[in-house]
DNA sequence: TAACGTTTATGGTCAGACCATTCGTAAGTT
DNA sequence: AACTTACGAATGGTCTGACCATAAACGTTA
């Protein structure tokens, strides 16, 4: 009767990977705020000598700790470990290969947008700080003075999305818009809209910002539909499709 | 003339990290649906010579395919990489994270809960299939044979959410509220509310799938907006502060 | 002071070894 | 024939020790 029982007692001696523990217990440390953001971590042969492990295991635990973009590594001499500010961009990664994986339809990331987008806006139009709405119009005006080329706009473009983010002062619409965003981009990237498609999104883009402007929520956040609305209408043609093998997206398509 | 040229053309021989190469590839094989999800990856032996790396290089782009959640590693014999069908755990694990190491308080996730899930509500209403509304129904009666369970009563309110978010048909907004049901119950983990809470959280969920069986989008979408404010109110005081001011991992304290 | 080697700490890569786990199969047993 | 056991092979997990490449700090020299 005692031998099963002591079979219990002798399985779970350590059946988790090592490099598993390693970045876990690094990750707790950074997460308890006991390694600020900008500071080393010792080099990887201190680790391996203070975990009692090996470098190779050492370096695997970094792989996955970079790859959650919590530490970023830097070679050379006073090179190493660095804990970085985490941002919204593995965040936004994770997203793009999540739906890419699952040929998920443009036209359902701008549903998504629509249901969160409209409502930043009107956030902003209550909450947007005088430095914030200065950083939008100097988007808006970025947008009209490169509308002849991509790039530039895109960037613009980008600038003002940002600012609008941080100006409804909730970061937690912010990162997911963000990341829809990001999505957006990489399905459309590459492709030049032409002079007048920028045009039209500049414009529409400058109603929601007067309408932020000017303290009017409403107004703001029917000015993002119709933005959101009409940059799918005018840019779907440039991608192959719109709905790739698997499901079908609804929206104003035609 | 040719020696600036000349520089240009012996430079860039290699100066990024062989495995981010190596995992690149991989992630490419899979994207383009080379490799479909459930077949395995040649074993780390055979990547290493195929690729002309070592197995510590081989081993090292694992540990970041892995961490995004496209393999998966299994041991022995007829063990190894099997590349895996992504679900929207890698996304909540990033939010999660993200929103920790940022100390954003939890009436924040809720937000933007209410900008979301409200509108899935609204979504399931109208497109809701049979068998949704049987899988939602079926939550709902777990839900209410088992007040008296934490873990089995939030095993059936998040089997509701989940039955909820495939029933409106956009796997985006499906993705989102998953990620961020999760990080509330991260927050929250561990915490019993008692019984008289999850009576009272069962009967909201009961509203609101009552609305969506007999196809009333607008009060689905209010019982929801309902719910989601209700959760908050009544369970906020069981977490220490709802805006933390820095420290972290702060439940039982004083 | 400025330019240029030198040193040194650190990550990047490799080869080779050995252990632990798991599965398939062959041998043995009932 | 059916079940049990023991063995072998494939595979991931871990370690050791070495060498290279890079980048910052240091010292030397003009």
């Amino acid at each position: 009767m005692g031998s099963k029982a002591n079979l219990r007692l002798f399985k779970p001696v350590r059946a988790v990977r090592l490099s598993d523990v390693v970045a876990d217990r690094i990750r707790q440390l950074i997460l308890q705020g006991h390694i600020e953001p900008g500071h080393r971590l010792p080099s990887e042969r201190q680790l391996a000598e203070r975990f009692g492990t090996s470098r190779a295991c050492i370096r695997e635990a970094l792989r996955q700790l970079e790859q959650q973009g919590i530490v970023e590594i830097r070679k050379g001499a006073r090179g190493g470990a660095f804990v970085t500010r985490v941002d919204g961009e593995s965040l936004a990664s994770s997203l793009t290969l999540l739906l890419k994986l699952r040929r998920i339809p443009i036209a359902q990331v701008t549903e998504a947008r629509l249901a969160i987008e409209p409502v930043m806006a009107r956030r902003a139009a209550q909450y947007a700080r005088p430095e914030l709405i200065e950083q939008m119009a100097a988007a808006i005006q970025g947008m009209k003075e490169h509308l002849d080329s991509e790039a530039e706009f895109e960037q613009y473009d980008d600038a003002f999305h940002h600012a609008l983010g941080r100006s409804q002062g909730n970061p937690v619409f912010e990162f997911l818009a963000m990341a829809l965003l990001e999505v957006i981009r990489d399905a459309f990237s590459g492709i030049d809209y032409g002079v007048d498609n920028r045009r039209r999104l500049m414009r529409s883009h400058a109603r929601v910002f007067k309408a932020i402007q000017r303290g009017d929520g409403v107004a703001a956040e029917r000015a993002m539909v119709a933005l959101i609305k009409g940059a799918n209408r005018w840019l779907a043609p440039f991608i192959a499709s719109s709905a790739p093998p698997a499901s079908g997206g609804n929206l104003g398509e035609d």
